[in-house]
RNA sequence: GGGCAGCUAGCUCAACGGUUAGAGCAACCGGUUUACAUCCGGUAGGUUAGAGGUUCGAAUCCCCUGUUGCCCACCA
């Protein structure tokens, strides 16, 4: 076996192999219950960062682990077709060739587009497997693959049948840099300064009189149609129902009434503006007043803006149409002020509200979403993230899912031509063209990526074909186990899984029934990472490192042991570098330890090919305390090491875990097996606990660093050849504690006493030494009564041949006995110790004693085993406190003891 | 404006109503006899953000305040 681990030609060539056996393919054969995964698809457009890393550790360790368990287990990949994004790369791209992309056909840019996707594609995916990720790539699912694409066209065209799709002129977000309507979700509520503008609007029958409005876009004085106040305002009461004078382009516009506006902000008075704000058109609407579109699409100004603004993009607009007030001596004030402006996520411009022809979704079964969770059906972890699932559920808005670009899918509408296309019998929705498709043309727009997305559970596994529903193995794999993915797609893609899930597969709100058609059981909400300052990681601010070079540094195991213990569950994760490190560092540790296994023993080696293999080799007789407490306590670990994983506290599980591998089987267990190496004791037990330790933890460990796991498995020879440990089934702690008691090997409550006993006797002899900067012998109070074999056992562990009885010490002599927990030393350098852990445990006694005093509040109050509880604590330090005073007494002399 | 989550050692976090709050990292001291490109042992470090309340007992539950991050909301 080498001297280390060189994971960088290791990880190459076991990740070859086990492409090369196809060891990510689901098996067909196994037994029971599907388990599956969706990978979130990465954008095609995106750039690899930590955050995959993290997320796609995550899943491997669940999918891995799945394997472990005989499962027939899918990890489903693919790539999402990034809309906008997309689009806009491609624009951008053509634009610096000097191509203007609106110049060309639809044909012709989706041919561009498809190219630079074919270019990009699913490198992500492929830069993932570097991590060791074991997701079956053959399988892999683009969203604008055909039969996909027939998915996401088929969905549409039964919500529009159902009812739950329609078309309508509304406000909606438009983005004028991408020039497409967007969702709610995909405005980026934003704090800016910006300045309130008071403007005068004089009266029209009185123009020394006015009244003046607060706005902060003047740049929209153009469409107004009417200033509005309060009805209840004594203010503005008498010229409710008069006119008074737009400014630009001059008109008289009436003065009007509505709740909406809220007297005490700015002036009370509002302009009204229908075709560009939401409220406006809400109050225009209620009052009948026309629409004056001043803002074109492109975020320019519009005819209607009138001569002097006409042309001008918005920003250039604002400064004129200021320009023009103070001119005038419109222009009364203004004052800064703090606002939220909408910035489209893509663009990072201010979004335009604006009245437009859209497709919207009203969203199809709402309450079932919720019940699904309120009902425990589908859970969240962390758990509180079901509440802003819930409350996003409650105040659900119509989803706006077309877009007016080219890179999607084309919505499944034709109008006929000339025919009105808000007249049912002038559409024609289905999956193919009208037969006399001549007559027709077809809508424009494509869908939002992410209705495609929503699909994703049913799509992958080929609903709505019933044939490709068998292939793709729906019914084994649905509902899907687990989603791992961050909250900030909590709705944008989580929930509307779920809806959209439970809509198409039939069924009512029952329980059983939406036990059935949620996509998935869990969702396991990963946190954000987060550079070592909090900051997000991002590009512009240069604080992201590059993935494939961290994992060129610390191997994929280090990586993803590294990224997994600083991902605390329910928070941010605080990306450090010397956590990678630290991964690194536990797989060499690993390394070493089960190299120093193989040469622990001569030749022949050891048969530790099975469990039953190394528990034939362990022998009742021949263990001791020692030895069953640390086989028991291994048990106790896997347990906890399950409930952990259950729950997907992973952080908490590794990180326990490896403390149970560095400070009990190193550092203590496998210290213990030297001593007894070294003096030839008869039986060779303790390796084969070895062993079986050794074995469970590569086992446990196997999902989270697979390559040395693998690798190691093969260097002790724990299985078959070319056995992949990954697909090994893990034996439940049960199993194994079934087969120790076989052996005749049982836990009581003494062997992890006396364990316990010596190591801490261990630790405090050598705090001692260390205090007192002493690596000579060891002296020993006359009269300790040592267990069998438990004087040679710490002599030989402290290296000090043996404990000299203190008589025997010279003038400086190191004085230890070994008692409970303390040391001595008769110079004094142990005594402040003891003292004050003597002291320590006065105070104990004393609390305990005041609260247990007759006619004690706790006495009276306290449930009854917390009492009991208490009297046995008191009892145990005062025995403790007793055996203390008498061996200060031993030791003592000198003037500080009492 | 509403909601969610956090605030515990210099840093990252435990402690899930029950002894006088514990780990890891960093710091400092010491040891490394060949498993350990490192490892081991030890020392120090705390008014649990602040105030109030409930309780026999509060880091833990409740109320208020401060603070940080995130989400939602049409304040022009």
């Amino acid at each position: 076996m080498e001297k280390v681990f060189e994971f960088r030609p290791a990880e190459e060539r076991l990740y070859a192999e086990w492409l090369a056996e196809d060891a990510f393919v689901p098996d067909w054969s196994a037994l029971g219950p599907g388990y599956a995964v969706l990978m979130p698809p990465p954008n095609v457009t995106g750039v690899l960062h930590v955050g995959h890393l993290l997320n796609g550790t995550l899943q491997d360790v669940l999918v891995r682990r799945a394997w472990q368990e005989g499962r027939c287990v899918l990890w489903q990949p693919g790539t999402d077709h990034a809309g906008i994004s997309l689009q806009v790369r491609v624009e951008r791209e053509l634009a610096a060739q000097g191509v203007d992309p609106r110049s060309l056909s639809r044909e012709e840019f989706l041919a561009h587009a498809e190219r630079w996707r074919d270019g990009h594609g699913d490198r992500i995916l492929h830069q993932m497997r570097k991590l060791g990720i074991c997701c079956d790539l053959s399988r892999r699912v683009h969203t604008l693959d055909p039969a996909y694409s027939r998915t996401v066209l088929h969905a549409f065209v039964e919500l529009y049948r159902r009812g739950y799709v329609y078309r309508g002129r509304r406000m909606v977000n438009w983005c004028p840099v991408t020039r497409t309507a967007i969702s709610d979700e995909e405005v980026i509520p934003q704090r800016r300064r910006g300045k309130l503008y008071r403007v005068r609007y004089a009266l029209v029958d009185d123009p020394d009189s006015s009244i003046v409005v607060a706005t902060t876009r003047p740049e929209t004085i153009p469409g107004d149609v009417a200033v509005a106040v309060h009805p209840s305002d004594g203010r503005y009461r008498d010229l409710v129902g008069k006119f008074c004078r737009r400014p630009f382009p001059e008109a008289p516009i009436p003065i009007i009434a509505d709740g909406a506006v809220d007297p005490d902000f700015g002036t009370g008075a509002l302009k009204i503006t229908p075709a560009h704000a939401a409220v406006d058109f809400a109050v225009g609407q209620r009052h009948g007043l026309p629409l004056r579109e001043v803002i074109g699409a492109d975020g320019r100004m519009g005819i209607l803006a009138g001569r002097e603004l006409a042309a001008l993009t918005r920003e250039e607009a604002r400064e004129r149409a200021l320009q023009l007030l103070r001119e005038r001596g419109l222009l009364l004030g203004e004052e800064e002020h703090l606002h939220s402006v909408g910035i489209s996520e893509r663009s990072g411009v201010p979004v335009e509200p604006r009245l437009s022809v859209q497709w919207f979704l009203r969203y199809p079964r709402v309450r079932e979403a919720a019940l699904a969770v309120t009902e425990g059906l589908l859970r969240f972890f962390p758990g509180h993230w079901e509440k802003t699932y819930l409350h996003w559920l409650d105040h659900i808005q119509d989803w706006c899912i077309s877009r007016q670009l080219r890179w999607g899918h084309r919505i499944p509408v034709w109008y006929r031509k000339g025919a009105d296309r808000d007249a049912a019998d002038g559409r024609h929705v289905a999956l193919d063209p009208p037969a006399d498709g001549e007559n027709w043309e077809r809508e424009e727009d494509v869908l939002d990526t992410w209705f495609s997305s929503a699909l994703w559970p049913l799509g992958t596994l080929g609903w709505p074909d019933a044939k490709a529903m068998v292939g793709n193995g729906f019914d084994r794999f649905y509902p899907t186990a687990a989603l791992v993915t961050g909250p900030d797609i909590i709705f944008f893609w989580v929930a509307r899984m779920v809806i959209l899930s439970l809509e198409f597969l039939p069924g009512d709100g029952s329980p059983a029934s939406l036990r059935r058609r949620i996509p998935f059981r869990h969702v396991h909400f990963t946190g954000i990472i987060r550079d070592g300052r909090g900051r997000k990681m991002s590009k512009s601010l240069g604080n992201s490192p590059e993935p494939l070079d961290l994992i060129g540094r610390h191997g994929a195991d280090g990586v993803r042991f590294g990224l997994i213990s600083s991902a605390v569950p329910g928070q941010d994760v605080q990306f450090s570098e010397e956590r990678l490190a630290q991964g690194r560092h536990f797989c060499t540790k690993l390394w070493n330890a089960c190299r120093l296994r193989l040469l622990q023993e001569g030749e022949p080696g050891c048969d530790r090919s099975s469990w039953r293999a190394i528990g034939d080799r362990l022998c009742a007789g021949e263990l001791d305390s020692i030895d069953r407490d640390i086989l028991f306590r291994s048990l106790e670990e896997r347990r906890r090491w399950d409930r952990a994983l259950a729950a997907y506290e992973f952080q908490p599980a590794l990180l326990r875990l490896e403390r149970f591998f560095r400070d009990d089987y190193c550092d203590w267990y496998v210290e213990v097996c030297k001593v007894r190496l070294r003096r030839e004791a008869a039986g060779r037990s303790f390796l084969a606990v070895q062993d079986f330790l050794l074995r469970h933890l590569l086992q446990m460990l196997s999902p989270t660093i697979p390559f040395v796991a693998q690798e190691l498995w093969r260097c002790l020879r724990l299985g078959g050849d070319g056995e992949l440990l990954q697909k090994v089934l893990l034996e439940p702690a049960e199993a194994l504690e079934r087969l120790l008691a076989g052996r005749g090997i049982a836990f009581d409550g003494e062997d992890r006493r006396r364990s316990g006993a010596l190591r801490a006797v261990l630790g405090a002899i050598r705090a001692l030494r260390a205090e007192v900067g002493g690596s000579g012998p060891v002296y020993c109070l006359p009269g300790v009564r040592w267990e069998e074999g438990s004087r040679e056992l710490l002599a030989d562990l402290l290296g000090c041949g043996d404990f000299l009885p203190l008589a025997a010490a010279g003038d400086r002599p190191l004085a230890v006995t070994a008692w409970g927990t303390f040391a001595v030393d008769r110079d004094g350098g142990g005594r402040d110790r003891l003292w004050a852990e003597r002291e320590r445990l006065r105070g104990h006694v004393e609390a305990s004693r005041a609260r247990l005093a007759e006619g004690s509040a706790f006495l009276a109050r306290a449930p009854a085993p917390v009492v009991e509880g208490a009297r046995a604590l008191l009892e145990k330090n005062l025995a403790r406190l007793g055996q203390l005073d008498d061996l200060l007494a031993q030791g003592g002399g000198g003037g500080k003891l009492p």
